[in-house]
DNA sequence: TAAATCCATTCGGTATTGCCGAACAAGGTT
DNA sequence: AACCTTGTTCGGCAATACCGAATGGATTTA
């Protein structure tokens, strides 16, 4: 499956790359591989529509099927259907940026993403597994956990930091969990990003399990003391009902 | 690059199946291809994230890398990234479901959407090549065309019907688009879908060139004959914006 | 104007590797 | 307990994906 593999990568490569595309000669200097394999991996990349060639002097972009297939993705999870009218709700009575994110046995996968109506844009990228002790939706899952997989996964993490204020021991992670587990919801107190704050709430499936968490995410100066509360009560609603839209329960933790 | 082929059919096969994803077996009976080779592809296709795994009885489903790839094309795509914001505004102000199309040499190819808040949702898939002659956008994009390019396209679609209304015959596509020349607008009555209305409008990049179309999706019982011209209008402001946000001026037709 | 450079694309020949059938393992069912 | 179904591994063969070189076209340099 080499040759497959080599093609994702490529995708991968030129959905990283510029936006004006690449021309086939940068995209075999920046990886490996003769030029005749790569465009002939190219081309039928091009044929099923993953990249799409723009003139002049063939450069690759990204093509049409990849937005094809992330919107029938999106409209096939089912929390991810189930949730949008729900975060909507929630984009509308905040004003802030909101999204969903799946558990991923214990990270945060966002999945759906709704942005303020601001000029301030977060980047917050789709699909891809976050830190979770760096983020609200992550601390939010981490406290459905037990202590001990709490632990193993900061091992697995290793705790790294993205600004001062990021947690990085064992026992600090301890004791903001313990508060998330008293409040319901997960605060982020600018651990991702200076200047940004984020709050999050977890979700759970028919079986009890936190499927995901649902956050807000605004810039901290517009977040006063007895705001954060509010917005954590209604955050923590909005997670309930996407919990009651996913047939769920939530599991009483030992 | 047979391999790569088949690991992307694969893909495709596996995004329209059934909720609950496909057994290997299953995926062997519906395709060609041995159980060895499949589940090889299969293996390598989940690794990178394009599907994923669901126990019991390994059931494949869509992975969350095909979220990610989605949201950076469309996130890199200079017209989507461009009209988010017009769109998001169309979309409160008319309360109805709103798309931005790419003009695919002739062909609409939708590649964001903003649901409308009712309880009816049309089935609006993205990053597909739809039909010009039945699509208020494409018949939008197609009034931009000479009289001969529109034969053209009109002769290899076929002008085929998808309802009683649609228009099959080049005749009057001729007389409908004379229209939209004159009004700006295009106007698809029922002629996708029973009792769906589609309103939509070009807009244009730099060289002048369309670009693509903005259009306004309801139920038919919802839109008077006054509303009709006033939600043209308000969607040939909207195309306008999204051609000054991309630098573009129409370019005067001969 | 001609030489030169750069780039995309094509083409044989070789060896890598992807494919197949069969065998193994593990549940689930009768 | 025997039987069927399904996921997974393995060895061997043949297909095919890879490479290097050659071609052709376009743009630039001398």
């Amino acid at each position: 499956m080499g040759s497959v593999s080599r093609a994702l990568k490529l995708v991968d490569h030129i959905i990283g790359g510029p936006h004006e595309g690449l021309s086939l000669t940068e995209i075999v200097r920046q990886t490996q591989g003769s030029k005749s394999a790569t465009f002939a991996l190219l081309r039928t990349l091009v044929d099923h529509g993953y990249l799409r060639i723009a003139e002049p002097g063939p450069r690759y972009l990204p093509g049409m099927t990849l937005i094809r297939l992330g919107d029938l993705a999106s409209a096939r999870d089912p929390i991810a259907s189930v949730s949008r009218s729900i975060l909507n709700e929630l984009s509308v009575e905040t004003g802030l940026t909101v999204r969903i994110a799946r558990n991923d046995s214990g990270y945060p996968v966002f999945i759906e993403r709704i942005d303020g109506p601001g000029m301030v844009r977060f980047f917050t990228p789709l699909g891809v597994r976050e830190l979770p002790h760096i983020t609200a939706v992550g601390k939010a899952i981490l406290a459905q956990l037990s202590d001990v997989e709490i632990r193993d996964i900061a091992a697995e993490t290793g705790l790294e930091a993205r600004t001062p204020k990021s947690i990085t021991t064992l026992p600090k992670l301890m004791t903001d969990i313990r508060k998330v587990r008293s409040r319901g919801y997960a605060v982020d107190n600018e651990e991702d990003a200076h200047g940004v704050f984020c709050i999050g709430a977890a979700f759970f499936d028919h079986s009890g399990n936190c499927a995901g968490g649902i956050s807000a995410t605004g810039i901290k100066s517009d977040l006063s003391v007895e705001k954060e509360q509010a917005l954590g009560k209604l955050v923590l609603r909005h997670a309930a009902l996407i919990t009651r839209a996913l047939g769920g329960q939530a599991k009483s933790r030992i």
